[in-house]
DNA sequence: CGCCTGATTTGATCCATGTCAACTCCCGCG
DNA sequence: CGCGGGAGTTGACATGGATCAAATCAGGCG
C-alpha cells in the first residue's frame, strides 16, 4: 500500500563500495560540508574514522541504551532511528529522529554516557566511529575539528529552535513544522520532498512534539481537511507546500485573527 | 532594599590581577573542568585566548545583536546577560541567562552569525575570545579542543532537557526548576544558594519559560503561599529547598493525584 | 514629598489541548 | 478467511494557562 516510496532504501547502492559510499553518505555531516574541501590526505584520515561498517539492526532494536557508557558516535547508514531521552524525572520523550547520513550520539559527548536510547524504527544499519579516534583525528585534521564543533553547534541551534517551538507554538504549527523539516531533510537526501513515509508511530510523533497521540491525530485530520496534506497510514503527501510552511511559521502573534 | 545580597559583584576581586583571575573566573568553563589538569605551558595558551579584557557594558546595552557576524566568544566577567533568540518566524524568546564565568556565543559557532541578542541585565563586563584564535589553540592544545566540545555538548544537553521541560511540565514545575537551577549555578559561583537576586524581569522569566508574565507572577505567589519561597521584588529566598526540588521534578505522571 | 511611568500583581473569563472512553482500521496469524 | 490485538481515530468533557482588564507597586524626577 505504501510501496511506491521507500526512504528506508538509500538513493545509491551503498553496499557496493562502502568506504567510498560512507564518504558520500553516512559521514556527509562530518566530512562534506563543502564538497571539494578535502585533500586526499584528509580523506584518508576520514576513512580511518570508521571502525565497523554497516552494523545491522532490526526494527525495534536498541543501538544503545540510556545510561550506557559513551564510546562511539554512529553514522546512520540505512533506516531510521528515534532518540528517546530519559528526563531527570524519569519521563521519556522522543528527542529526535535520525535518517541516513545523520550522526547519533552527539549529545553524549558531554558526560561520557548516553542520555537517551537510540531505537531502530526500521531495519537498518550504522557505521561506528570510536570517539577517542575522532578526537585524535580532530586534533590533526583541523577541518574535522571544526566540523565536529559545527555539528554540535548546529544541533544546539536546532534544539534551541525546538525549545521555542514546544514552548510557544500551537499543535498545528508544531506538526506543520515537523512535516516541513522532514520534507527538507528527505529532499536533502535525494528523496521525494512531497511524499513522505513516516517510519515512526503517531505516539512517537506526539512525544517528540510534546503533544498527545490524540491531538496529533486530530491535527493530521485537520491539515487534511484544509487541503494541505493527504494522509494514508504511514504516508503523508504534501499537497500544498506553501500552505504547510505558512502554517508552520505563522505570524508573530497567532491569535484568533489567524482563524478567520 | 535588596542590599544584603548582590550577585553582580564577584566573590573575589577580579580586577586586581585580571590575567590570573580570568583563569579562575571567566574561563572556568573552558579551562578548569578539572583543576590542576593544566601544565604551565597549557596555561600560557589559555591566557593568550583572551584578547580584550573586561569590556564594560551598561544595563540594557547589547553585547551583540542577532544577525551580527560571529567572530568572538565572550566570557562573562561581571554582571548578568540574557540571550534573546529570534525565532524563524520573528518571535523573540529568552533562550537563557548568563552569569560570571559563563560563555556567550556558543550557539553561533554553527553558522558564523549570532542567532540571538545578548543584552546586559546589569552593568557588567566581558572578556573577548576571538574564535579563530580559540580554534587554532584547540588544534594545539588537546584539552582545549576537548573542553570546547564538552561545553557545546553540555549546552546541547541543557537545551534538550529544557525542551522537555517546556513541552511537558506545568508552570509550577518550570518555575521551580528555574529557581532550582539558578540556585545551583549561584552556589557554584560562591553565592548564596538560598537568597537569590534575580536580575531579570518577570517578563524575561516568562519568555524564558514560555509562559506569560501573569502566570509567572501567579506561580511565584503560589509557591510563596505554599511556604517554599519568599519573594520580595527581585529577591527570592528559598525557604524550603526540598519542597522546591520536589516541585521541580515531580513524579513521572503529574496527574491530579499529585494535587490532593 | 508627591507625581508619573512602567513593572507587577490580581481578578474574570475563554480556549486549546489534555483526558477518558468508545470505536475503527490494519495487519499478522491460525 | 475470519480473529485478535495494537495502533489510530473520533467524540465528550475537564482544565491549565492565556487573554483582557484593572488595581497596585516601585523607583526616578521635578
Amino acid at each position: 500500500m505504501n510501496a511506491p516510496f521507500d526512504p528506508g532504501r538509500a538513493p545509491v547502492d551503498l553496499r557496493a563500495a562502502e568506504k567510498v559510499s560512507c564518504l558520500r553518505c553516512c559521514l556527509r555531516e562530518l566530512c562534506a560540508p563543502h564538497p571539494g574541501e578535502f585533500s586526499p590526505a584528509d580523506k584518508a584520515f576520514l576513512r580511518s574514522l570508521v571502525k565497523e561498517q554497516n552494523i545491522r539492526l532490526r526494527r525495534g532494536q536498541n543501538l544503545f541504551h540510556a545510561g550506557d557508557p559513551f564510546r562511539n558516535l554512529y553514522a546512520v547508514h540505512t533506516g531510521a532511528f528515534k532518540s528517546v531521552l530519559i528526563g531527570s524525572d524519569g519521563r521519556e520523550l522522543v528527542s529526535g529522529f535520525s535518517f541516513a547520513g545523520d550522526m547519533l550520539g552527539l549529545d553524549s559527548i558531554g558526560d561520557r554516557r548516553h542520555p537517551s536510547h537510540a531505537v531502530a524504527l526500521d531495519d537498518g544499519g550504522v557505521c561506528v566511529l570510536p570517539y577517542s579516534h575522532v578526537e585524535k583525528t580532530a586534533a590533526r585534521v583541523a577541518l574535522v575539528q571544526r566540523q565536529l564543533s559545527r555539528m554540535l553547534a548546529r544541533e544546539l541551534r536546532q534544539h534551541q529552535e525546538f525549545a521555542v517551538a514546544l514552548g510557544i507554538r500551537s499543535a498545528q504549527e508544531r506538526l506543520a513544522t515537523f512535516l516541513f523539516n522532514l520534507s527538507r531533510r528527505f529532499a536533502g537526501r535525494g528523496f521525494s520532498s512531497t511524499r513522505l513515509r513516516l517510519p515512526m508511530s503517531r505516539t512517537d510523533i506526539a512525544s517528540h512534539l510534546a503533544l498527545t497521540a490524540e491531538t496529533v491525530s486530530r491535527t493530521f485530520t485537520q491539515l487534511e481537511r484544509e487541503g494541505v496534506i493527504r494522509v494514508s497510514a504511514k504516508t503523508v503527501e504534501i499537497v500544498d507546500s506553501a500552505g504547510l510552511s505558512e502554517r508552520a511559521n505563522l505570524a508573530p502573534v497567532p491569535l484568533q485573527a489567524s482563524r478567520a
